[in-house]
DNA sequence: TACGCAATGTGATACATATCACAAAATAAT
DNA sequence: ATTATTTTGTGATATGTATCACATTGCGTA
């Protein structure tokens, strides 16, 4: 059986908590698909009553503000994506769109409704990363809003290494241009600030891929604005 | 029987869906209490274990920024605080304040826990609380960090006129000094800006009593940055 | 290999707004 | 009532960064 969920089991611990039963309604009732970097998976202001799971590969949560598109967030897998559409008004009020190779699983929100009703655990986790997605975005909030562009630079260079990456090396799945609207500033700034810390030793880039070398100056910098 | 929660299922869809059986333990298990204008419901950094229901009033949520204290977020209810703390590390990572008189209970988290359980409609009322939250965070991160200071003060005077207070003469509950951390500015500049929106004829400022007067043109600040 | 388009580096200028500095007014305390 | 303390109004200056302009490099494609 190529779809069975089992298999995904594993990789998050939500789903590991699921019942036989809910598993197999899961595989039964789910279209996986295999998306290339730059494919879109969720699109703002269309129609859907699918929620999504992020089973491999990093993507970008990002949505038009008044003068520019903003990504409020980078997700990396295993995550669901598309819950507040799913429960909410059933437009997308934002997209998502792989910044790498990718996975997704496309489950019917009424498989999806019908597994959250019998799997008080699975539930749970479910809610708790609502918390935990909540506490970000007031940090973020806060963060963003009132430091300079090189502690909010500094402050996405961690997240990448520490986060995503989980690796002092990496390559910036963004480009520059992307990079500015998830900093919230201009293209022309961040070239400047990653010429900077990589000039003042604290990062060293080599193309797309960066280095930290000096991470707690880093972060120093993240904490002082 | 004074405490019963019945009494309050009115104000509130989730509570209303509430099993009697739930409702009678929420009733036998919740500390009630009023609050004064300016009292604490949820101090950061400290240790919780309840779920709190804010009844009525109103409150702002804030958190230590780098720099300032931010308000991340008015709330007014009926609305369920500190859930994020209660399903995630037990220690508050932001605080939340009466801005009014309020009337806030406390109810322990196995006891909320429990009933979540128990109650399938509520969870999901629950659930799709956090979605509407989401949603709301991300359109605000992608608002205040692109619209200029006019824009943002629109935006504020808006959400309080059709969101908090449901009318166009409201009575401002915050200081200047708290106004510029929720729009994220200065002091000054929210004293210069309300002037020109007085001066404009878009607003008419009596002390702390607002009145709308142009709302078609603040929509038009709000939009245009 | 050569071409064209997209992504990047970097200076000069413009501008929004934070900050500083007080004055005035309003609130609270004695 | 009088003083003290907090809140608000408003000008002048400083500053971080957006914007514009163009050079340069990298990259996919014919």
């Amino acid at each position: 059986m190529e779809n069975d969920c089992r298999n995904c089991a594993f990789k998050t611990k939500a789903t590991s908590m699921l019942s036989d039963c809910s598993l197999d309604q899961l595989s039964a009732n789910h279209l996986e698909l295999r998306l290339k970097k730059g494919d879109s998976i969720i699109k703002q202001g269309t129609y859907s009553t699918n929620v999504i799971f992020l089973r491999t590969g990093l993507a970008k949560i990002h949505l038009a503000g008044p003068y520019n598109e903003q990504i409020v967030k980078m997700v990396n897998a295993p995550s669901y994506l598309g819950l507040p559409t799913t429960f909410g008004s059933k437009i997308n009020q934002y997209s998502v769109t792989a910044v790498s190779d990718a996975e997704v699983c496309y489950i019917d929100l009424k498989v999806f409704e019908t597994i959250l009703d019998e799997n008080k655990e699975f539930t749970r986790e479910i809610i708790q990363e609502f918390c935990k997605n909540e506490l970000e975005s007031f940090r973020r909030c806060a963060n963003r809003t009132q430091k300079l562009i090189r502690g909010n630079m500094a402050d996405a260079l961690l997240e990448f290494s520490d986060k995503i990456f989980k690796s002092n090396t990496f390559i910036l799945p963004l480009s520059q241009a992307e990079f500015a609207n998830l900093v919230d500033t201009s293209r022309e700034s961040v070239s400047r600030v990653l010429s900077e810390f990589d000039k003042d030793g604290i990062i060293k880039i080599n193309g797309k891929k960066i280095e930290i070398l000096n991470k707690e100056t880093l972060l120093l910098i993240s904490q002082k604005g």
